[in-house]
DNA sequence: CTGTTAGCGCATTCAT
DNA sequence: ATGAATGCGCTAACAG
């Protein structure tokens, strides 16, 4: 281990070398645009650059320049299993700007995530992206107005915040794409938790989409769950049990899609041959486990996290791009839980 | 959006109000060892400092002190499954340190990944990671020397940086632990291409565990694969069409289990009931489309990355930790592909 | 124990 | 078009 701690070489050796003055080896450097500088000095300070083994200091940039590079991320990396899936698509498209992006975790506590955005700010960050783990309305911490922030995965109730949320309708209406082609008429479904946006959202473009194709969809084939598999069970019972059930079920997510798979086994029936289930959500550890595997709309996470990153770069660059609210699609993810009505 | 650009609060400010020199504020809001300051002096600047709003400026401090709180870490987060967990692990654990982890993608191109590494070394990282997709040698480009390096799911053929790597062989062991558990005796094993770390490591650890249980591992049990899905259809063609077929087979990796899959298949064999299939690596997006879910060894990303970490802590503390190869266990991920020999 | 002084490496305004 | 001067906010000797 012996990384040669020689003094690094500066821009003022790099002048010196050259024989120019910091200054002109600064705007070299940086490509500053508007100003002329003769070819041959341009390639002297190049070249001693080069020549030293020059490397830019971030952080001395970043003081004198008093812009940091940074953008801040901060959502629940650790308990969510789709954080991941934000902070790709957020560091990709970070990376393709040229910028870096600084992670921080909140994990649902309020007072840690004031926390977290503190030491973002601290490093100077010029843009900030709140995700959420669910869609919902949010309550900012303070110190994040401090800085341009767009909320990912979620808004808030003011509504001044810009936002890039999952295009709940969308995806209703996939399911429910799904489910005609394969000839199914007869359809139930079981709701989220009554008035949050997936819940609605997903409500309403599905109904919507049967409804042009001029299917029904009857109050008693909705049945009211909460999001977990315990409710699609009991959902699902209800839906099964009484006269005239569905051939096929959309379920809000895809935890009650579990539990309908035991109420449908239960009763006998082989999915997809007999019902079809469509689930919402598409989480693989979910998904994964269940058998046959479950057809199931998936949430725009990667995408979600790119064009968090390009809103807050538009805002950073003065780009009045106040086109505050994004909803980008969700689309159907296949596997085996779809088959043909038989009805 | 209004942002008030107000001169931001420095130091210099906490001092005036407090009365105090710059000096003393640094070592108080530091909390710097080795100083005793009268606890009304603290008091009197603590409560300046949270009053004027003061917030420290990394940048400076990182260019006064010559450390930037930063470690670098570069992987192929946009074609790598896997890269994400590591990137999760690492996160985590920096954050605990009290540092922020900086990512960029290589994408195995050779040139990237070194200028990868310069923006890295630009923002004046304390620490580099370097993350493989497969455990492999690898040609670690120059200008990673010139930090604390360790690589994760690699090594550097002359073996000077340290690495965290699987231990591969007790995954080979607990595939075969399981496969035992389930009173198999007659056990076939297709190989990954010869000589690399995971072939090696599993196929040693497997045969050890089973030939410690008295089960015989002959060679014509052993074909060899190339990873490839093709391979493992073949491989398992040839182990079930020979005299004597085995009633379970433990693929190197998962996409060979796949082809395998479609070999058994393709003989009108039931997996589990009649041969059972113990995979490697637990690949989600795989396992996730076979039927029945495939039982297989995971590869532990997670901990490698929060390992990295940690090793990096120790070195750039001074801490001379050199135990510098460090193998964690490979855990068994259980699904339906394994079940009780029926010879 | 506290304050004074001098950089850290770079951007930028203002002369030349 | 180039160079000199100044400051960004903080740390770290060194004095006092």
């Amino acid at each position: 281990m012996e990384h040669t701690r020689e003094r690094p070489v500066t821009m003022a050796d790099v002048a010196r070398a050259a024989g120019v003055s910091r200054t002109t080896v600064s705007f070299v450097l940086n490509g500053r645009s508007g100003v002329n500088i003769p070819g041959t000095t341009r390639e002297r300070i190049l070249h001693a650059a080069e020549g030293l083994g020059y490397r830019r200091n971030a952080a001395a940039q970043a003081l004198a320049s008093q812009r940091s590079g940074l953008f801040g991320l901060v959502t629940e990396i650790v308990t969510s299993p789709f954080a991941a899936d934000v902070i790709k698509g957020a560091q990709w498209r970070s990376w393709e700007d040229n910028r870096f992006l600084l992670i921080a975790p909140s994990e649902n506590e309020q007072m840690m995530e004031a926390a977290a955005i503190e030491k973002l700010l601290e490093q100077r960050i010029e843009g900030l992206i709140i995700a959420a783990s669910w869609h919902q309305a949010v309550e900012v911490p303070e110190n994040a107005h401090q800085v341009p922030c767009v909320l990912v995965h979620c808004f808030d109730e003011s509504g001044r915040l810009p936002s890039v949320v999952p295009d709940e309708e969308s995806g209703g209406r996939a399911a429910a794409q799904e489910l005609l082609a394969y000839g199914h008429r007869e359809i139930g479904h079981i709701t989220l938790p009554p008035g949050i946006p997936a819940q609605v959202g997903r409500l309403r473009g599905f109904g919507a989409e049967l409804s042009a194709a001029g299917v029904a969809l009857p109050d008693h084939r909705i049945v009211a769950g909460d999001g977990t598999a315990e409710s699609g069970y009991h959902g699902a019972a209800e839906l099964l049990d009484g006269p005239n059930p569905p051939t096929a079920i959309f379920c809000g997510n895809d935890r009650m899609a579990m539990g309908a798979y035991d109420a449908i086994k239960e009763r006998g029936l082989r999915i997809p041959h007999e019902i079809s289930v469509v689930g919402f959500d598409d989480q693989q550890a979910l998904a994964d486990s269940l058998r046959p595997g479950l057809t199931t709309v998936a949430l725009p996470f990667e995408e979600m996290g790119a064009a968090g990153v390009r809103k807050l770069t538009a805002m950073t660059t003065g780009s009045r791009d106040t086109s505050s609210h994004l909803a980008l699609d969700c689309p159907l993810h296949r596997r085996s839980s779809v088959g043909f009505a038989l009805r």
